[in-house]
This record gives structure tokens, C-alpha cells and sequence, in this order.
DNA sequence: TGGCAATTGTTGTCGTCAACAACAATCTTC
DNA sequence: GAAGATTGTTGTTGACGACAACAATTGCCA
């Protein structure tokens, strides 16, 4: 495997085609260190998939978790109304409340003061579960820390905060 | 428990279907505040976006602007080295290669040593057309710095710095 | 008051992206 | 030399963002 690397051959040769075994670390990334985006990229995908393993038992998705969230804490919102608030497309928040509804999490009732919308509640066994997935999610958090430490959550919080 | 928290609603009070109208800025977002995992989506949806704008009058998208990068500081590298480098599905950079070949920023030349593999280099083209997307990239990262300040930027990074 | 523009939910398409699975060609190892 | 692993490729699935079009309904205003 890595045994060629311990001989003195020429660092790379890059002439025509071949080259030598390479270390995965020891591939440079060049302008991607200082970029925020890449950064914040790998980050957000070690952050998910954490999110859903942590959740798996329940099978609740990150953008689900956020929907149920903010529909419990506003009990009658419209559709559009928490796809303005949470940055999903209405088209995208149809499906997502469809399957949400299937599993009897969620309500649409039908608005009396706006007959085109649908005021959004949580069931009984919504809110039920709910309690359950924020357990759930206190513990993703958990795992967060773990890997950046408390006080750089808390700084991250604080510099992200505008983005809420 | 902190769902029942939930429920304290002062003003509006919708018990069945019907609701009033709600600002957007109005709407609580609960539990979700205090999870990194969202201020993190948000941010990167932000910033991927203002990438792609930056980029736009050359046409590359973040995920080829890393590619082109790590190539082009690595010269010779297979594509099986580049796809766990950067995280990507070796079945993803198929495609992006495809396109970045059809557009001779990249070439793949067989390699001696391993037939099975290729080495991947950027064309003549594909170095000066990669030090035009650093300038940019380079003006984007400015974007970032007026967005969240220049040394929450850096903290950012350094935060960061181990998902790199 | 009547008509027209805007809004809401819905359906559909398109493209990006992560996660798998399967495959042929080619090493590697025993 | 045979068995197993690796590399590139093709394909599928599903989550997701961005658009476009549509019917029903509401709001506006002339």
C-alpha cells in the first residue's frame, strides 16, 4: 500500500502520464483552504449525516425535523407562510407535508378566513413524537460538540445567527 | 419539558383552522435556533449561491471549481484519489470530468503504471482558464467578509479547518 | 360593483447531488 | 495461476432547489 511512498523516487512525475501512489492526505488542496464555502460544505455534510443516523430509529430527515418544528411552535401557519419562513420552495413543502400527513404527524385544516389556504397542526401523536425527535436532535447536538468542541459551537451559533 | 413551551402563544390563538395574518419575521423557529446543523444549511445555501453568481459569466459551479483545484495543485492524480479527496462518489466525478473534458479544462491520460486508472491533468487552457475562477473565486470570498465580517470569517475557517 | 392582478396550493419538469449496486478490465496477493 | 480487491463506468433511487403552469380564491381599484 503505502510502502512505495518510502523509497527516493522522484516526488511526482508528471510528465506524460503516470505517477506514483499517493497518500490521501498528502493530496494538497491548494486555494480550497481559504475558502469559507468548502469548509462549510464538508461541515454541512458530516453535520447531516449525523443528523439522520441520529434520527434513523425515527426516520426523520433534517427538513422535516425543521417543518414539524416551527409548526408546532405555530400552531395555524399557511404553507406558505413556513416555506417562506424556512427558505422551501411551496412547490417542495407540498410533498414534504403530504408525507408528513400520511404519517399522521401533521394536520391541514382548511382556512374559514382564506378559503385557498390550509392552516398547518401538529396531531396529538405529532406532538407526541415531536418531543421525542427533539430529544433526539438535543443529542445530534451533542455529537457536534464532541467534534468541535463547546465554545466553537457556541461561537458558530453566534457568527451563523443572521442566517436563521 | 420543552414542547409543552411551545404551546405559550400570546397572541394568537388558533384553535380550530382559522388564522390571522402572520409577518414572517413574526414566526418562531423554536428548537431550531439552537441547532448548528440549520444555521450551517442556511449559510451554505447563501454562500453556494452567491458562488455561482460570482462565477456565473464563466459558468463553474463549486463542486467543479474544487475538481479543477485539487487537479491542477496535484497534476497525475487518478480519479479514484481526487473523489475520496474531495468527498465526492467516484460515480459523480465521472460525470463532472465528462463535462470538464467536453469543455478541455481537463484531459485524462491513460496511465503506464495502472491501466485501470488515469491521470488526470488540466490543459493549457484549463491553467489559465483556473487562474481566471481564482480571481473570482477570490471576490466571492470578499462577498463572505462583507456578509459575516472579515475576522468571523477567518474564526469561520479556522473552526473548520478540520473537514478540509 | 365588476373586472383584473396577485396569492395559495398543486402538479410537473429539469438539473444537482449523495448513496448504492452491478459490471468489465485490470491489479494484487497468495 | 486462481481468488479477491481496485478503478472507471453505467444505471437507479431519492432528497433537494429552481421554474413554470394551472385552478381556485382573494384583494384591489377604477
Amino acid at each position: 500500500m503505502t510502502a512505495s511512498a518510502a523509497q527516493t523516487s522522484p516526488r511526482k512525475r508528471t510528465g506524460n502520464g503516470a505517477a506514483r501512489r499517493i497518500d490521501a492526505d498528502e493530496i494538497r488542496l491548494d486555494a480550497l483552504v481559504g475558502h469559507a464555502g468548502y469548509a462549510v460544505r464538508r461541515f454541512q455534510i458530516w453535520i447531516f449525516q449525523d443528523f439522520i443516523k441520529t434520527l434513523g430509529d425515527v426516520d426523520i430527515r433534517p427538513t422535516q425535523y425543521s417543518v414539524l418544528t416551527v409548526i408546532g411552535a405555530n400552531p395555524g401557519l399557511s404553507q406558505m407562510a413556513v416555506a417562506k419562513r424556512l427558505g422551501i420552495e411551496r412547490a417542495r413543502l407540498v410533498h414534504l407535508l403530504d408525507s408528513l400527513e400520511q404519517r399522521k404527524l401533521v394536520k391541514r385544516i382548511k382556512s374559514k378566513t382564506d378559503r385557498r389556504s390550509h392552516a398547518l397542526h401538529l396531531t396529538a401523536q405529532g406532538e407526541t413524537a415531536l418531543a421525542k425527535f427533539k430529544r433526539l436532535a438535543v443529542e445530534h447536538e451533542r455529537h457536534v460538540e464532541e467534534k468541535i468542541g463547546k465554545a466553537n459551537r457556541e461561537r458558530l451559533l453566534q457568527i451563523l445567527g443572521g442566517f436563521t
